[in-house]
DNA sequence: GATGAATGAGCCTTCATTCAT
DNA sequence: CATGAATGAAGGCTCATTCAT
């Protein structure tokens, strides 16, 4: 039984990275069922033993997501107790690895952001929920960033504002990323950025 | 003669503002063109009387958006010769007007991106070329970051990273602000941000 | 008022001859009112005014094919009263000056018989009657084979399977010539035919 | 696996024989795919699952008349070497068996006319080659009357011509049956026919 | 009268989902 | 369990017809 229950999750988790290449080469809405199917090299009903709809697929791959980030940014803040630099991993971590090992979450990302702001399938909502997900990361760089004011090593700028920025600083220099893909030298950028943030609020 | 050209392209801009509506609010995907429709007050049939298919409506809407946006950005830097003075106006216009005026473009900006990205319509891809956008909008600022660092005013930074950075974080905030209306004070925000970009790479 | 109607009735046949002109290109269920506009040079909506609808133009065609068809036969028949010369008559006047002066007609007689075997609309039905006409076409026929053989000059063939027979290869001989222009030499063809004809029910 | 095969070519072929049914009687222009469906007894989707569009569908069913005309003919040729005797074969395939056990043939034949001197689509013309088809017929009937002149059986006739007449008149015989079901008595007609045209070409 | 902009019924086609094997 | 054949709801688009000018 045990086993089983595994193999299923195992099997799960299979389809739903073929789902995200999918999704990610496509789009989520020109993506096909049958071309999940034909990436997962399975049949295409066999996804339905597996999950209910498309939109459970879909939602499923943002659960994937959503696990791998979270325990990224974790990592990223845990690692030190200075300020700056867990800013700086959280750059390096945003910017470098994502592109490098995620590359595809990148650009299925594009559909996260567009289904949880127009989604009206209130299950999909409650999984989908960027809202609440921007506000965690929010909340763990104000965290950063009171602590850096706190240790007197920050400007007291308003926190909520400047972690806006930070945050919207690193999924625009990746959206441009997606657009123009080499266009930005990512390792380059994040030395950069991580500089000239620190500079902007360093007392 | 004249009038009928100025009415067949003052329905066209019509329809054009419907789609927008509906785009926004449901996403290109999921509108259908009996919703464009009715936005509009027309008869589904009428559309095609001025676009000769969905993706050329949506086309539509993407050109109204850049010549928008264009005039805007040329405005803002026209508008004084200094780099600093140059930069708080973008990042007003991008923040305050845009969100004030332009509500609606914000929202069907993902659907641009997205677009930009995926479509493997030649035609669409040579009208919806977010890439060439993003680098004349990278050019602009990386003019202005030069001409401030020419003048000694900003430090010797990497101009192309900077601007990246900046176009980026922009971007960044205004999805937050899509994702969650109302959470970022954007004229708080853009303030904030103003004097920390300075200051971040004032000399 | 009486040249109004003139004029009326002048516009519709010019209408019909331009409706002829399209059917016989595009074939009649492939061709738009828009087409039949154009090549009338006319608005669209002008058709209306003489016709009610689409199907009314057809079987407008059909009629100003059908006069024509008749005086000419009636022609060749009236013009001898040698049974033989008058076959041959029929055959120069089929092949030769039907191909030459009404090609179109050959063309769209495709879509006359298509539609008289299946329209469901009576009153369509009752004008492209070519089940009346083949009749009459034969009674034709029949006419000149009989007086042939009371002559003497025919064998005491059955006249009315010879007829059948008669009018078949004609038709089938232009359909060919559909198919492929230039195929038959219908001038040599005429002869031979006649010669044949007439030598295979010859006493 | 080889079942499958089987099971999927013969489901196409029931498919082909619905729409036949269909192409006939409404004619292929007015046939709606949900018109075959309906006669093959299957969804509306399915037919999409054996064939790419209507135009295929069409196409198809000409493909399945086709390898039925060609195999009659040519068994009707090999069946005797007396060139008399095999246009006589000729003449009682067409008229007699090809009414009775294709009846719908003829009057699909129709579309195939029209629609092989119309379609600008190359693949679908390539298909529905009747030029090419015609061209064949034609040569095998030049090849008997080559025969028959050079066993002096025939007089010299110009054995083109001949060939275009004799395939004429069964098509026009043909057609005048389709417009008046039973006007013409076929077997007594092929008799009629077969003596008269031998007669007329005979030495 | 003549016109063409507007309309919506209708059709082809797609694709998520089901279900018999 | 896995599969893919079957399905029909749904949507993009066409075009005959109407009607205000």
């Amino acid at each position: 039984m045990a086993p089983k229950i595994v193999d299923k999750e195992a099997k799960k988790i299979e389809i739903l990275h073929a789902a995200i290449r999918v999704f990610s080469e496509k789009g989520a809405a020109k993506t096909k069922m049958i071309d999940i199917a034909i990436a997962a090299k399975i049949g295409k009903g066999t996804i339905y033993e597996y999950f209910r709809s498309k939109e459970e697929v879909f939602a499923g791959t943002f659960t994937l997501f959503y696990q791998g980030m979270e325990s990224m940014l974790l990592e990223c803040v845990h690692s030190t107790d200075d300020p700056e630099e867990q800013l700086c991993n959280l750059v390096n971590v945003s910017l470098v690895e994502m592109l490098e090992h995620g590359g595809e979450f990148i650009n299925i990302m594009m559909d996260f952001w567009a289904e949880s702001v127009r989604t009206k399938n209130e299950e999909i909502r409650s999984i989908i929920n960027l809202k609440k997900i921007y506000d965690e990361f929010r909340a763990l760089v104000v965290g950063i960033l009171d602590a850096g004011i706190a240790k007197g090593v920050f400007r007291p700028i308003d926190s909520h504002v400047m972690a806006s920025f930070f945050i919207g600083a690193l999924d625009g220099l990746m959206l441009q990323e997606i657009m123009d893909p080499g266009i930005i030298d990512m390792k380059k950028a994040a030395g950069t950025i991580c500089d000239c943030f620190i500079n902007g609020i360093k007392k």
